[in-house]
DNA sequence: GTCCAGGACCTAG
DNA sequence: CTAGGTCATGGA
């Protein structure tokens, strides 16, 4: 039966979260009225509320199969199994209060990989404004976007884009200065070599779901841009590789800081510890590090902002 | 103006 | 194996 709404029953699951954990860059909340995400999926655009029991999911076209929702959002994922999983310290015991609720998604590998190419020494900020530009340039228009009758209310909802993100065929056909002109500097043509190699069929996506993860990382990281950390995002976010542990400059921080506070760690003693400390689930872990040190950050900012604000009050 | 950002890659020691 | 420079761009 076709619809344009659907809800999905779920427990223990924080939108606000898992959409700003930086794993997708195109998802935004909307300003006032009731919280609520709009994105793009493939080529559906979604609006989603969190409700009591679950997630209010509606879309601007009717849909007749919500499998590719529920596995965006592995909203079917028992989550306190996988939390049971974590080594019991007071690092994750923090992390995991931090953070109730924050799941790790399922994305497609094409637009996950050609995001992250895309991430690297950038802030999470600038990666969603040069996805975004990306995606408007060039990527399809979508069914249901501005422009479409029953589009009205995401609009009025401030939905920011109407565009699929661009296939790998797309952006091998442009040139390095039209991808420069997203502002994607020296990532450029990383992207662009990256993007031929799949659009030529050199490298094949799809088969890296059928390989084991030490198989399927030593086969990413031969993509120009791509090293282990992206590879790992990838395999992690794109692929479901739970043991995948990306390292980025906030993980490595939150290793050394809260397992290592005396002295510092190599990096190999580092990569050793990452690679058995955190359990079969260790990319969940690492999502909750992530997240955990990323939001402590925002709130001791805000913090000293309030302290100098009160300062200068005073005085 | 300075520092830094979900790095990769190349070179030298 | 580790350290350092380079690449582009803009937020804080």
């Amino acid at each position: 039966m076709r619809s344009n709404e659907i809800v999905l029953s779920v427990r223990d699951y924080d939108l606000d979260a898992t959409l700003d954990s930086g794993q997708v860059f195109r998802w935004t909340r909307s300003a006032g009225g009731p919280p609520a995400w709009t994105g793009i999926v493939g080529r559906h655009r979604v609006r989603l509320i969190r409700t009591e029991n679950g997630i209010h999911a509606e879309t601007a076209m009717p849909v007749e199969n919500w499998h590719w929702l529920r596995e965006f959002l592995q909203s079917d994922v028992d989550l306190p199994a996988i939390l049971k999983t974590f080594p019991d310290d007071e690092p994750m015991r923090k992390a995991v209060a931090a953070c109730h609720g924050l799941r790790v998604l399922r994305q497609d590998p094409w637009e996950c990989l050609a995001s992250f190419i895309l991430s690297s020494t950038k802030q999470i900020v600038q990666i969603r404004q040069i996805v975004a530009q990306l995606c408007d340039c060039f990527g399809e228009e979508i069914p249901g976007g501005p422009g479409h009758p029953d589009a009205a209310r995401y609009v009025r909802q401030g939905s920011p884009t109407s565009h699929a993100f661009p296939s790998a065929r797309r952006i091998a056909s442009l040139t390095e200065a039209q991808l420069r002109s997203c502002k994607m500097g020296f990532r450029a043509p990383n992207l662009l070599a990256t993007a031929r190699l799949v659009a030529d069929g050199k490298f094949d996506l799809e088969r890296l779901h059928h390989l084991k993860y030490e198989d399927a990382l030593r086969e990413l990281v031969t993509l120009p841009g791509v090293g282990r950390k992206i590879a790992d995002c990838v395999l992690l976010f794109a692929y479901g590789f739970d043991s995948a542990f990306p390292v980025d400059v906030w993980v490595e921080r939150a290793l050394q800081q809260l397992y290592f506070p005396k002295r510092r760690a190599g990096e190999k003693r580092l990569k050793q510890f990452a690679a058995t400390h955190f359990g079969p689930h260790a990319g969940y872990a690492q999502q909750y590090l992530f997240h955990y040190m990323r939001t402590k950050a925002k709130n001791n900012h805000a913090k000293n902002a309030k302290v100098a604000r009160e300062k200068s009050q005073t005085l």
